[in-house]
DNA sequence: AAGTGGACCTGCTAGC
DNA sequence: TGCTAGCAGGTCCACT
């Protein structure tokens, strides 16, 4: 699930409340996508500093050292003081003098992995052929452009792809395309100058809007306080298959790209 | 080098 | 009502 949006929601509602905090305890359940890569007593005694975003990726810093975090399809992070015992979805307990993180992941596509340091290690070598952070100033209609003249594959496989902007998953890349008024198969290489200013806007706009919703909660995403996302009810076309154009009337389509769904409306969105 | 398809794993739903 | 096929927010890796 969680893409950018919801990422940054999960980030924001637990960052300030853990930093500072001490490890008391860690807690494996089932395996994850990699192993922790260190003995879990070794965490203990640490203390939590910041706790920063890049991409999908959470990085919970420690006086040294952190860990690095994905959410993956269907995870979902909670910070509380108290917390149950845990249940049969959650993998990762990081319990500290102020509260709990716990990792909720039925599918355990997700990860939690020791790195001594952000270039180091696992973490470094996860993100580092990463795209550039869609709020970033480097992020606009000439990098886009730049980067999609060497490509070979449609604007929404490139989209997705994360190696050219991060955060844009399968929703909103789809609702980032819908707004820009661009056919999600149209060849990324042939996109004008002009449109692809206009697709960064859309790119930057559709996930913000999205975080300002809280992210999207289609089954299991929540923030770390436990609150739900609300913008899945505000898409124009994610998961609107046969249904009209909020903007046109013409009905919504579903097409299959890079084995994943992708939604557009016909009558909006040109090549 | 860049593109493609398979793999990872579980749960839910639509359709028979 | 019960079973099964298909689908789901991601992305790494092996292969072409």
């Amino acid at each position: 699930m969680p893409e950018l949006p919801e990422v940054e929601a999960t980030r924001q509602s637990f960052a300030k409340r853990i930093a500072g905090a001490k490890v008391t305890a860690v807690r494996l359940g089932k395996p994850l996508r990699w192993p922790l890569g260190c003995a879990a007593p070794t965490l203990v005694g640490r203390r939590v500093g910041e706790v920063c975003r890049r991409g999908k990726y959470l990085w919970v810093a420690f006086d040294e050292g952190g860990l690095l975090m994905h959410l993956g399809m269907s995870g979902s992070l909670a910070f509380a003081p108290r917390t149950g015992p845990p249940g049969a979805h959650d993998h990762f307990d990081l319990v500290t003098t102020r509260g709990t993180l716990r990792l909720t992941d039925p599918r355990r596509f997700g990860a939690v992995v020791w790195s001594p340091g952000l270039q180091q290690g696992m973490a470094a070598k996860l993100l580092a052929d990463l795209g550039v952070e869609p709020f970033d100033d480097a992020f606009n209609g000439d990098h886009l452009h730049r980067a999609l003249r060497s490509r070979n594959v449609t604007i929404k496989t490139a989209l997705l792809g994360g190696s050219i902007v991060v955060g844009a998953g399968n929703i909103y890349a789809c609702e980032a395309l819908f707004a820009a008024g661009i056919d999600p198969r149209a060849a990324a290489r042939r996109i004008s100058r002009a449109r692809c200013a206009a697709l960064a806007d859309a790119v930057r706009q559709t996930l913000a809007r999205a975080l300002s919703f809280g992210g999207s909660t289609l089954r299991n995403y929540r923030d770390a306080r436990g609150a739900s996302g609300t913008f899945q009810f505000h898409v124009d076309v994610y998961a609107r298959e046969g249904q009209p154009c909020h903007r046109c009337g013409a009905t919504v389509r579903r097409v299959v790209q890079a084995q994943r769904s992708t939604y557009f409306c016909p009558g909006c969105q040109r090549r």
